[in-house]
RNA sequence: GCCCGGAUGGCGAAAUCGGCAGACGCAGCGGACUUAAAAUCCGCAGGCCGCAAGGCCGUGGGGGUUCAAGUCCCCCUCCGGGCACCA
């Protein structure tokens, strides 16, 4: 492990002449600590439940094994190591855990490549990241460690499968499907990002029709919706995401009725039913099934409803659905309004989505923009149905879209207000069997079906005599077949493989097959942290009492990226498994922290501009301890961080400076008896300490900002470097040197563990620095005695006195008074007004 | 279009409750040590004027509140992110 010669900078000149003094060789005390702690594993396992110390989980969203950590992985892993260290060191008991996003395309598209098997490629990528990880010294508890592509792992995607089906939350229905081609595969709508591959951003998404398999996320769509009033550890923004993502919506549905035929309803979606005697024409989506019927035989309306869904679907495919210009085309047919009988014509627009609501609206132009727009356009009547509720105001112009107004031309509706109008039409809708009040939601359920190898199979059977017949438990897992050929022909590879697809029927033992879509992988990791707190049992997913004990977890940390991807569906299996009864928490996360990119010259790292810094490199070049300690100190944790290589190199300066004063003075710390007097240089410098202990203790439980905590350390060494002499003369006693060195090495050691950890031996110490007790500010020792108050005179800063910190208003006022600068640029004018803050400053208006 | 962030020295940033703007670091400049360099240490360092003492200006722009505004209010510009015919 040990590689001194890659570290260049520091490597001791053999061509010197005379002896250099000891330096700082992260090369050489790095890879020691790794030896040691690698042989240790212990150190960072938590302790069962039953322990009398508090838990706390803390969590950093798993990688996907691509066999080269990133700095943004670096970044967000630093920021959960030194919070895990710091718990630690507060005496929680701390679930610290790390695993692999392992199922995914990358590995197909490797051995496609390379000629390797998906697995063996993957698990190699494990091994090297997490040597890489281990270099960089993160505390993480490998016995639970969760692998999601083998099969002690993903038989419980499975098993999950296979419950949901049971209770009707797994469906498998031909649907209009995203399909990107280079993915060859099915994409979720989640995956769809402006009409493109999410892993692909120049690839356009097709809409194609296949039979897919769902999970019913939208039986929690409520739940989704109001859990998220109760995240207030949740930053706002992700919540504001996930609200807007499930986008529930209500109102009323309504029949109308085909003119001439009575039977032929047409279902309408409404959010303003009060304005339906504004109505001035039914619209269609292209794909509605009237339409059909409609244009059975009328070519020409076919084919111009023909057109208007290819504009529909290439603006969808180029993700800019609200840039479509509106088109429409008449039918010919006229609907009836339920309720004035009413005949408007039956148009078909392009810009009526078939999957949502019902497909149909009723256009009002007077009182919708979109509608007033169409109209325009096509000339179609605009009718004012709602006026301001105050009769004296002027009648704003249409389209009127607000909803504090009353009916007008509405018959025996008129004078109504919006909202009593809304419930009174609901009710007679309800009564007379033409409608209801009715949420829709834009969340639409999961579809997780994937025509790809590497990934969960579906765990179904397909029987000649059956039908779909699920795999009865005990033939869990369904094992994928490691030896297949990976070739760049669609389809689902596995239904190219016979042992695979050939199987029995679990009920009438006749000749079957099996399901040969695998599932998303975004399965895998809805519910991997649940198997880390068991990640051996291979009797159940997890043991209810173990997870019962660490969830929720208390801090989960990753990219905002993932704010509507993984963070939906981890909170809806979380609510499935919890009406399986397997846990009680309603949500997998308490609090939820949202790193800011890492980017390099203003822009995102990425090979295609070249600015990808290596963490390797840096680790090689700086050490583990400044690389991680410069990306935390660089920027806010929740701000985009620009890589700036000098100044990693500026932390690698301070930690060196750092060993040299600790070092330079363990001896005296090591040997020091208790007591000593307390002059007044050691009086400033415990100060200094202990207002350290106190902005550090505070940043760590409230804001984070760990650049100012670093900041704050710098601040507290260079007070001590300034000091060196009076530490070594016995100006200061020994025993508050071995205070100030001790204490010192504790703050630092969430940041930087194999610096501190070396420290705290080289003073003498044989714990586990981890598991020392975090110092404890002591408000005696961090009190200031003097402190300077600026003056002001007219808000200009003119002076600044000296005063005891808690000298009272007239001893403030009389120091200022009688301060020189202060007289003079008051003129031997008495002031008009003073202010006075104790503790802060006196401002003095004169004229 | 709507909803969130953000804009502070040459650069990354700090100012947590309206109270000394620029802590801490990077880059830079000057000095010490050295034959020389590296490393290290000491010092300077927002802009303008000034030999200096000192003064004036300064937190994207414009207005306002206040004894006092980076911070609060109103309007605007630019940058980043999210959502967007969702009826």
């Amino acid at each position: 492990m040990s590689d001194a010669s890659n570290y260049p900078e520091n490597a001791p000149r053999p061509d010197s002449a005379r002896p250099d003094p000891p330096r700082y060789t992260p090369a050489e005390i790095e890879p020691r600590w790794q030896e040691k702690w690698a042989a240790n594993p212990a150190l960072y396992r938590a302790e069962p439940a039953g322990t009398a110390k508090p838990k706390y989980y803390v969590l950093e969203m798993l990688p996907y094994p691509s066999g080269q950590l990133h700095m943004g992985h670096v970044r967000n892993y630093s920021i959960g190591d030194a919070l895990a260290r710091y718990m630690w060191m507060q005496g929680y008991n701390v679930l610290h855990p790390m695993g692999w996003d392992a199922f995914g395309l990358p590995a197909e598209n490797a051995a496609l490549k390379n000629n390797t098997p998906p697995r063996e490629w993957t698990l190699k990528n494990i091994v090297a990241m997490k040597r890489q990880m281990q270099r960089l010294g993160l505390a993480y508890d490998w016995a639970n460690e969760v692998t999601t592509c083998l099969p002690d792992y993903y038989r419980w995607n499975q098993w999950f499968f296979l419950r949901m089906y049971e209770r009707g939350l797994v469906y498998r229905k031909q649907s209009k499907v995203n399909w990107c081609n280079l993915c060859a595969t099915v994409l979720a709508n989640e995956q769809v990002v402006d009409g493109c591959c999410w892993r692909h951003e120049d690839t356009l998404v097709e809409q194609r029709n296949l039979e897919q398999w769902f999970y019913r996320i939208t039986a929690y769509a409520d739940e989704l919706l109001e859990g998220l009033d109760k995240l207030e550890g949740w930053p706002e923004k992700v919540r504001t995401m996930q609200r807007n993502w499930i986008g529930r919506s209500e109102g009323t549905e309504v029949d109308f009725t085909l003119a001439g035929d009575a039977s032929e309803k047409i279902r309408v979606f409404t959010t303003r039913v009060d304005t339906i005697f504004g109505a001035t024409s039914v619209q269609l989506a292209p794909e509605h099934a009237l339409v059909a019927k409609l244009s059975a035989n009328n070519p020409a309306l076919k084919a111009e409803v023909e057109g208007l869904l290819e504009q529909q679907k290439q603006a969808r495919e180029a993700g800019d659905i609200g840039a479509i210009e509106k088109h429409g085309v008449p039918t010919g047919a006229f609907a009836v309004n339920p309720y004035s009988g009413e005949q408007v014509p039956i148009w078909v627009a392009n810009y009526i989505l078939a999957d949502y609501g019902t497909g149909a609206i009723m256009s009002v132009p007077g009182h919708d923009e979109r509608d007033f727009e169409f109209a325009t356009k096509y000339g179609l009547e605009i009718r004012r149905v709602i006026a301001q509720a105050d009769p004296a105001a002027e009648e704003p112009a249409l389209p009127f879209c607000n909803e504090d107004g009353v009916l007008v031309n509405s018959g025996e509706f008129d004078g109504l207000s919006c909202t009593a109008a809304e419930k009174k039409l609901q009710e007679i809708a309800a009564a007379g069997s033409f409608g209801e009040a009715k949420v829709t939601f834009r969340l639409k359920d999961w579809g997780v079906s994937r025509q790809r190898y590497w990934g969960t199979p579906i765990p179904m059977i397909n029987c000649p005599v059956d039908g779909l017949v699920p795999v009865p438990d005990e033939q869990l897992p369904v094992l994928l077949p490691e030896q297949i050929a990976i070739t760049q022909q669609g389809g689902s590879p596995l239904s190219r493989v016979p042992e695979f697809l050939n199987t029995t029927c679990p009920r009438c033992g006749g000749a079957a097959t099996r399901e040969t879509d695998t599932m998303d992988t975004f399965v895998d990791s809805s519910w991997y942290f649940y198997r880390y707190t068991d990640a051996k049992n291979d009797k159940a997913p997890f043991d209810p009492a173990v997870a019962q004990y660490w969830f929720p977890i208390d801090q989960y940390i990753g990219g905002v990226e993932h704010a509507i991807l993984h963070l939906i569906y981890s909170r809806f299996f979380t609510k499935m498994m919890r009406d399986l009864g397997l846990i009680t928490n309603a949500e997998p996360a308490t609090r939820l922290f949202t790193q800011g990119m890492v980017i390099k010259d203003g822009a995102k790292m990425s090979k295609s501009k070249g600015n990808v810094v290596s963490p390797d490199d840096m680790v090689t070049r700086y050490g583990a301890d400044s690389t991680r300690m410069y990306a935390l100190f660089a920027a806010p944790p929740d701000r985009d961080l620009d890589w700036q290589e000098d100044g990693v190199a500026g932390i690698s300066r301070f930690l060196a400076r750092v060993w040299r004063l600790v070092t330079r003075f363990a001896q005296v710390a090591r040997t020091a008896e208790p007591g000593g007097t307390v002059g007044p240089v050691a009086e400033g410098l415990l100060r200094k300490l202990h207002q350290t202990i106190a902005k550090m203790t505070q940043d760590f439980g409230g804001r984070w900002h760990f650049n100012t905590s670093i900041a704050a350390i710098m601040e507290l060494v260079n007070e001590l470097t300034a000091a060196e002499a009076s530490l070594g003369s016995g100006e200061v006693p020994a025993s508050v040197v071995r205070e100030l060195l001790t204490s010192l090495t504790l703050l630092l050691a969430p940041f930087a563990p194999f610096l501190s950890a070396e420290l705290w031996a080289e003073l003498g110490e044989t714990s586990e620095i981890l598991r020392a007790p975090w110092p404890v500010s002591n408000p005696e020792l961090a009190r200031e005695n003097e402190i300077e108050i600026p003056v002001q005179v007219n808000g200009k800063l003119r002076s600044v006195v000296k005063v005891h910190a808690e000298a009272d208003r007239a001893t403030i006022e009389a120091a200022a008074l009688a301060d020189g600068k202060v007289q003079e640029w008051l003129g031997g004018k008495a002031p008009l007004k003073t202010i006075i803050v104790p503790g802060k400053l006196v401002n003095l208006v004169v004229k």
